[in-house]
DNA sequence: TAGAAGCGAGACATTATTGTCTCATTTGGG
DNA sequence: CCCAAATGAGACAATAATGTCTCGCTTCTA
């Protein structure tokens, strides 16, 4: 009867499934106590059908979060970070999480403040790029007074603010990047 | 007998009005979806009372944006931007928005996304430290090559991280302006 | 210190949302 | 081509939040 579960099912369930969760990433991080109809409806699907996806709320919102983590990780995983200097780690790291837009604006903001486990994955998935921060930090590409925790905090922010830049139409999105990486370097290099 | 409006009636009528809104800053900036109820009972105050000052969510939520833009305008106003150069003038904003905390987050995360009158009344709240960053592309002490409104963007979003740094324990709160200060003016100054 | 303004507690009807279920219909895979 | 899987529409009860109201008490303020 109910798929419940994830990667197993006939295909149209799975297409179904990943357009249930583009649809509550959309609405959700603009209107965080929308209706799970409104999700549905703009998913373009019953009410129903997400219910059979989803046991409730919390676990709809849970699922976002995971596939969130798993496109990031996989994202940075691909990027080669390690065998980058400073600068073309970050640049690379930009690259490819800019894109998830709406993903990975919820993976910073969402839950954050509070849920332990979930910031504990985070810090796992996002963990090849605090170590190119902390690499520079140590070998002198950035300034070695940084926090390498503050420094992750106000690039997750640059990240946040070339999203929502790109989608607003102010930046080149292939370009977004570049633009952050450039800036946050000759921000925090040293003197 | 009831308040409804602003700045007017009984002492601790105001008081309690004031403790509402920052309650409700609080928690609605952290669980979106939380009851009125809640709202009420982390202001210690009963949730008849946030009805009498407050129709409804909405007009509630109304009211932590018009208080945290009328904060974040006097604040930026008495800071004497026009008469600073680009890097005086931003640190001088951060140090007096990032006291704001969530108030501020509020500002650049509530209802961003949709209403069209916030949106401009931002934009004018913000206007003065906007000037700055529009001076300074001008008279080349940031990249004359950057888009002043990508700029403002970036800049809110490490005055966001400052905010959640400083309440995690990363930064000294009291460092955070020059902090993000010195970071963006040397990560957008020229060449 | 008296009267008014504000408050808490809680009852109450109303409404919206949630979560479950059924049944007829469509769709995909073997 | 056929059966199992998946869906939509909607009925339904249960729950939770909303908004209004009253009454007795407290706290300002003139």
């Amino acid at each position: 009867m109910a798929v419940q579960g994830e990667e197993h099912g006939r295909a149209d369930a799975l297409r179904n499934r990943a357009a249930l969760l583009d649809a509550a990433a959309d609405v959700l991080a603009v209107a965080p106590q929308a209706s799970l109809s409104e999700v549905a409806t703009r998913a373009g699907l019953g009410r129903a059908t997400l219910y059979r996806h989803f046991e409730n709320r919390d676990a709809l919102r849970a699922a976002i979060r995971t596939e969130a983590l798993s496109r990031a990780s996989a994202a940075l995983a691909g990027a080669g970070l390690p065998e980058c200097d400073t600068h073309e780690g970050i640049r690379r790291a930009a690259a490819v999480l800019v894109p998830l837009g709406m993903r990975f604006r919820i993976l910073l903001t969402e839950g954050a403040d509070n849920d332990e486990d979930f910031l504990a994955a985070r810090n796992e998935a996002l963990e090849p790029l605090f170590g190119v921060l902390v690499r520079g930090v140590a070998n002198g590409e950035l300034s070695r007074s940084a926090n390498p925790a503050w420094l992750g905090l106000v690039l997750a922010g640059m990240l946040m603010s070339a999203v929502r830049a790109a989608g607003a139409g102010l930046i080149d999105p292939d370009r977004a990047g570049d633009l952050v990486a450039n800036a946050f370097v000759s921000g925090f290099g040293p003197r």
